[in-house]
RNA sequence: GGAUCUUUAGCUCAGUUGGCUAGAGCGUACGAUUCACAUUCGUAAGGUCAGAGGUUCGAGCCCUCUAAGAUCCACCA
């Protein structure tokens, strides 16, 4: 087969994909113990959207792991999944709702689940390919829907023996609520940020008096139980315990006493609306208030009365401040900026509500969660996130795990239908019937039990609740567990891979969960990535315009290289500038292995077969030697890094082997003579540790050459090559004669002198073209003195430098000398030019002077002979005689001019 | 208010128990080029490692303080 002559990704990388798939080779093969199992879950995308630049982050992070140790002989399980992503898909599907002129409220919980579940499977397949162009070799056949059968199993398992264990509890507390969505949110889920607002100051009077209370929001007025002041104000001591008149209303509330009134605030007296303020409804608590509810679901105004009731909050202010003013009772107005709770997604002013919600009591969760990190089962990279998240679990409030939307899981808790008239009447038919029960029949809206009928709770979990579950249901774990202990060696998994923003929303909820399920942590290691932001280090968003599509680059430069310029630049737990640039120098690496990929196909084909024992790998020349030991060395390096998860390090690392090492200098000289067998098996080795980074170029050349086998993706990892240290150290000193070489030649034609004789031309221009120093083609003479290496290599050096020629100066040294301390070398240029390079020879003598004179003074220094380690003192030593010895010659040379 | 992180070349970032002359990609300048690659090759310029102290024979790295920025948490009647 021959290789196509340009690297076009496009034409082959859905093929290599399909192949890979037919193959089966995504799926884990048979382990044998833990040891040689690697499994990683992805972090489930929206069935229904679109991949994100942060999915092609996850995914280039995940799938690189993953292929590593395939490579490595582990039995890789990279498991996929869809989330059904309850809130998220929910605004999308009542979006599409409200375009039709409908709204929920038309249908029943269940017709709209359906509806919904019919709009994902329309749109679902979509995320998938774009997965499979991103290059996952994650095993489809696996992939976890977040709605799939056996996640509600487990989930309704799992909340029963927390309903069991007394977890569970039925509150009426506040509740994030956003009355747009008409749903409840965790903490977690809520958006703060700084609005401008007004604190109004309203006179609740009593007889003989008033009082003044500063709020901003005194539409909530009608649900004031209380005022409250600070107990050591001297201002209201007095007035504690009495009652005043709550204004427009015929109400009295008392002045109560506590430490939240702050005394510098405002006036020092607050009202207390226990049903709509989080610190109000403490408030209330501790002084036994009752709770008035004075804004709906809808986000209406109820119970204050016909003239205020189905007003807006916002109409309601209004009104109430206009009425106030009326009744003379505003004594003032003042702007202020404060924080304000939105929902995330639509930007509505989030209402804290009195609500009956599920809670889970999270204390013993977050116990055990901590004592497991402080044990130190879970390898945190960042490590700084490991006691972030301590902190975080240890002011852990219950967890309200009620939504009231119909696109999620339903909460399997059933009330007995009586008892919803009995808090009216105080009767219900049968006492020792409980009041909820738990049952899993949640397809059945009523359901009887002992001859008592019960209506199902109409709300769905959290979709935290049941993704907390993530790592053990998609490994898994119950029938893999079968009894034994060591049942299921992909569970805990290797290491959980995702975003540093839900840390706190996924991460310490499937710790907490697996513990609590499982009895151990869920993950062995957590990788956390910051955010993927813009060129210019500013967060990606649709406002600003600046969102990077993914499947464009991928379009554009391939997947291969879009997942190496990803990678690029990039360190765990922070976010980093992202830009096309660094794709672009994805591209142009995989374009480079893929001509020296055809390369080393052409030399292999015009080799004659029967000079080549098959298989047969040994060095011949210091250039073989010196390649075995750049690979071997990038070989440990790259499996060091990958590790300790330094992936963008170890793309580097691989970078500068192909490059700089293997095409620079390894092929430039293997164009003099060839070991055939030695450039497959380097290449070989070259391909498979780039393969986790860039899969679709590698498996291509790998499938074109025409001696490989099989697929790369399931090769074994590069294992040691066989080299002479002393012959490869003599190559990397080569390297060191021809680099100075052409850095001496490239000095020379700079020569203002030289450049000047140039372009005189005549004479001048004779006497330069002797010495041929213009360093265009034909080059200059390399003249060596006592120097073994050169001589043996003379050829290979004139054709690395591009010499005209590298011969013996015969004792007769003359030209340039090379500023290299272990070797007499002489560039042979006529004297003009010579004299030319004097000034930039003193340069270059003050230059090592100044290096010598640090080193000098190192050594001078008896501290450092004392007790800095005895090699390193060693080694200062030779830099000296070294250095010492390179000025000596310089300075003959500058001598002789 | 509390916590965490960041500050290194023009830009984006590496720099792993402290050790020689601080690296990469991109960008810039000069030069090259008929066959593996212009998605190329060669050479070069560019850094008082945010600032100030301290520990040490030795600090980009450790400690203290300061400044700037980011993120998270809490509070804001």
């Amino acid at each position: 087969m021959k290789f196509a002559s340009a690297y076009e990704p496009g034409e082959f990388e859905s093929e290599i994909y399909a192949g890979w798939e037919a193959a089966g080779v995504f799926a884990p093969r048979a382990v044998v113990d833990d040891s040689k199992s690697f499994s990683i879950v992805m972090p489930p995308p929206n069935a229904n959207g679109n991949l994100h630049i942060g999915h092609g982050l996850t995914i280039a992070l995940e799938d690189s792991l993953t292929r590593y140790h395939r490579l490595k002989g582990e039995s890789a399980w990279y498991i996929p999944g869809a989330d059904h992503a309850g809130f998220e898909t929910w605004v999308v599907y009542e979006r599409a709702l409200e375009a039709k002129g409908e709204t929920r409220f038309n249908y029943s919980r269940d017709e709209l689940y359906a509806q919904v579940w019919d709009f994902v499977q329309e749109q679902r397949g979509n995320m998938e390919l774009q997965v499979r162009a991103l290059g996952a070799s994650c095993s489809w056949k696996d992939l976890t829907f977040t709605l799939d059968e056996n996640v509600v199993r487990r989930v309704y398992k799992t909340f029963e023996r927390m309903w069991k264990d007394g977890m569970v509890y039925r509150g009426e507390k506040l509740v994030n609520y956003c009355p747009k969505h008409q749903t409840a949110f965790a903490d977690i889920e809520v958006e703060y940020s700084e609005d401008k607002g007004k604190l109004w100051d309203i006179a609740y009077q009593y007889d003989g008096g008033e009082i003044i209370v500063s709020t901003t929001r005194p539409e909530t007025l009608f649900g004031d139980t209380a005022v409250a002041v600070n107990p050591e104000d001297a201002r209201y001591k007095d007035l504690i315990g009495s009652f005043v008149k709550l204004p427009l209303t015929d109400r009295e509330i008392p002045i109560v006493a506590d430490e939240h009134a702050d005394p510098e605030y405002g006036t020092g007296a607050v009202k207390i609306t226990p049903a709509h303020d989080y610190d109000d409804f403490e408030v209330g608590l501790r002084h036994d208030l009752p709770r008035v509810r004075v804004i709906d679901d809808a986000g209406k105004m109820v119970g204050c009365g016909p003239e205020y009731d189905g007003l807006s909050t916002e109409e309601c202010r209004k009104k109430v401040l206009k009425d106030l003013k009326t009744a003379g009772l505003l004594r003032g107005e003042k702007a202020i900026t404060h924080s304000v709770a939105h929902c995330y997604k639509c930007g509505t002013v989030i209402e804290p509500t009195l609500k009956e919600q599920w809670f889970i009591d999270v204390k013993r969760l977050a116990r055990e969660a901590i004592k497991h990190l402080e044990r130190d089962e879970i390898k945190f990279h960042p490590a700084s996130k490991k006691q972030v998240l301590i902190n975080y679990l240890e002011g852990l409030k219950d967890w309200n795990i009620s939504r009231q939307i119909p696109w999620g899981i339903a909460i399997p808790m059933f009330r007995r239908i009586d008892s919803l008239e009995a808090h009216s009447t105080n009767e219900l038919a049968d006492a020792d019937a409980p009041e909820w029960i738990f049952d899993t029949r949640t397809n059945l809206s009523e359901i009887e039990v002992g001859g008592v009928r019960y209506v199902r709770d109409e709300d769905t979990f959290d979709t935290w609740f049941s993704s907390s579950h993530w790592p053990i249901v998609c490994t898994d774990w119950e029938s893999g567990q079968s009894g034994a202990k060591d049942g299921n060696p992909y569970y805990p998994l290797n290491v959980m891979e995702t975003g540093a923003d839900i840390l706190f929303a996924w991460v310490a909820r499937m710790i907490m969960m697996g513990i609590y399920v499982t009895g151990e942590v869920p993950f062995r290691e957590v990788y956390l990535h910051g955010l993927v932001l813009d060129a210019h280090g500013q967060k990606m968003s649709k406002s600003k315009g600046n969102v990077i599509n993914p499947m464009e680059l991928v379009a554009k430069y391939g997947s291969d290289a879009f997942r190496l310029g990803i990678l690029r630049g990039r360190s765990a737990g922070m976010n980093q500038a992202f830009s096309e640039n660094s794709v672009v120098a994805g591209r142009n690496l995989c374009n480079k292995i893929w001509n020296l990929s055809r390369l080393v196909q052409g030399i292999v084909d015009d080799s004659p077969s029967e000079t080549e024992v098959e298989g047969w790998v040994t060095t011949e020349n210091m250039g073989e030697d010196w390649v075995c030991r750049e690979i071997n060395s990038a070989r440990s390096l790259i499996e060091k890094q990958m590790q300790e998860y330094r992936f963008a390090e170890a793309v580097e690392t691989i970078h500068s082997l192909i490059w700089d090492k293997y095409a620079d200098w390894f092929i430039e000289s293997q164009k003099l003579y060839h070991n055939v067998n030695l450039l497959k098996a380097t290449l070989e080795a070259i391909l498979k540790m780039l393969h986790p980074f860039a899969p679709f170029v590698t498996e291509t050349i790998w499938q074109n050459l025409s001696w490989t086998e099989g697929m790369i993706i399931n090769a074994e990892w590069p294992g040691e090559f066989e080299f002479d240290p002393i012959s490869a150290e003599n190559f990397a000193k080569l390297i060191g004669v021809v680099s100075e070489v052409r850095s001496t030649m490239t000095a020379i034609s700079k020569l203002p002198k030289v450049e000047k004789m140039l372009k005189r031309g005549g004479e001048d221009k004779k006497i330069l073209d002797a010495g041929d120093v213009s360093a265009e083609k034909g080059g200059m003479v390399l003249l060596y003195g006592d120097d073994s290496l050169v001589a043996t290599n003379d050829i290979l050096v004139k054709n690395l430098a591009k010499l005209a020629a590298v011969e013996s100066c015969e004792g007769q040294p003359r030209g340039i000398r090379l500023a290299l301390a272990n070797h007499e070398l002489y560039l042979d240029v006529p004297a003009p030019v010579v004299a030319a390079y004097a000034e930039a020879l003193d340069e270059r003598i003050l230059a090592v002077g100044r290096e010598l004179d640090a080193l000098n003074a190192r050594m001078m220094n008896p501290n450092y002979v004392d007790k800095a380690p005895a090699a390193l003192v060693e080694e200062t030593r030779r830099a000296i005689e070294e250095k010492n010895r390179l000025i000596e010659g310089l300075k003959n040379e500058r001598n002789l001019i």
